[in-house]
DNA sequence: TCCATAAGATAGTAATAACTTACTTTCTTA
DNA sequence: TAAGAAAGTAAGTTATTACTATCTTATGGA
């Protein structure tokens, strides 16, 4: 389970990435609400007190942890849409890069979800609502790129794209929390986006 | 805060039947993983020892929340599936309905997705797992239906659509945990609604 | 080589969790 | 109307939580 452990020291910067790192592999498998600092600390193979010489509250490590998430994950979408070719291709590329994404980190989306349920106003909600709120806005750019393409439809309705687009992982997420197994979805996946297409460019009876 | 408190003694049933719905109207405020036992016995006026003349463990109490959840839910897309006129009709009084549930009841969602990802097999998990399999399975029927009708292409994925439909259920609690607010999903219902329905029956350009 | 300091270990703290025990109040009914 | 059962209270228990104070060790530069 613990890192393979380099050594005993580590600088801080490394050991706070490696914390970081930790809580994402641990919600891998463990409900993220019940995350202790004990867990995160014996996952990396160091006592629970040194977790608080590099962070000063638990919070703040959620918080870095949503951040390195946002960082991750808006750099492949936008890595993704560069390289298609037109907008459509960018919306499909930017949906499986995210399902991919969810794959190699199943508990992340768990995380974004526990934090956004949270009543208080906190750093970690914060962060991802403004990483929501980026996502959204991309894939609402794409929309209307497709629309002055012509290739899809005006009268779709960018705001329902938008959220449908956001709810198709949603599902496939929870699909994967049902099944116990997060490999299958990235073959669900496209069949779910070839849905969505349809909408939106009008498909043929 | 705390129910009209009819009198102090309650015979069982109703004592169990008051958790439920305390448990409920919680959850639409809080985060149901910190929902305490205490908590629970408060809002219904009553202290935390008494909880346990009635369940034996916290656990039990959500079982019946989820059973609660079960009964209703499915009791009320049953109904709405037999008023509408044909099966394309159903699945979108069955979408309204549930909506119009969450509106309702916005802490059930999250409550449901909580147990999901729960790691370890537990009672009301298992619960949650059998409601989403009959939901999918009500949807999937439909979905049969519809194509035998002629009123939904015959080469639409009965699997992917039905996973998008949960996936738009999910996708609108999302937003409205985003915005705060859960008066505006029904008007967005609608609109999201639209573009699945443009999906399932071929949309002109 | 030695020492200042960064990083970690050990062993605490108070708060809160679920659950229990011993006792009391209320309701039912013979 | 009195007795027994059902329902509730008050005050505990143990375990776990995030966080801290004190002490030890490793690391890197003069």
């Amino acid at each position: 389970m613990e890192t393979p452990s380099p050594s005993k020291h580590l600088p801080a910067e490394e050991r706070r990435a490696a914390t970081v790192e930790a809580v994402v592999a641990l919600a891998a498998q463990t409900n993220p609400s019940d995350i202790s600092t004990t867990a995160i600390a014996k996952h990396m193979g160091v006592t629970q007190g040194a977790l608080f010489k590099h962070f000063p509250t638990k919070e703040s490590i959620i918080e870095a942890v949503m951040g390195w998430v946002a960082d991750r994950l808006l750099a492949r979408i936008d890595a993704a849409t560069r390289k298609a070719a037109t907008p459509l291709a960018a919306l499909e590329a930017v949906f499986m890069t995210h399902v991919e994404f969810v794959t190699i980190h199943p508990g992340v989306p768990r995380m974004l979800f526990g934090e956004l349920q949270r009543a208080e106003m906190s750093g970690p909600k914060r962060l991802v609502q403004a990483l929501i709120a980026r996502y959204s806005e991309r894939v609402r750019a794409l929309l209307a790129q497709g629309k002055a393409a012509g290739e899809i439809r005006t009268s779709v309705d960018e705001t329902s794209a938008a959220l449908l687009f956001v709810g198709m992982v949603q599902g496939l997420v929870m699909q994967s929390l049902l099944a116990g197994d997060v490999r299958q979805m990235s073959d669900q996946a496209a069949g779910v986006f070839a849905l969505f297409r349809d909408a939106l460019t009008g498909a043929q009876a």
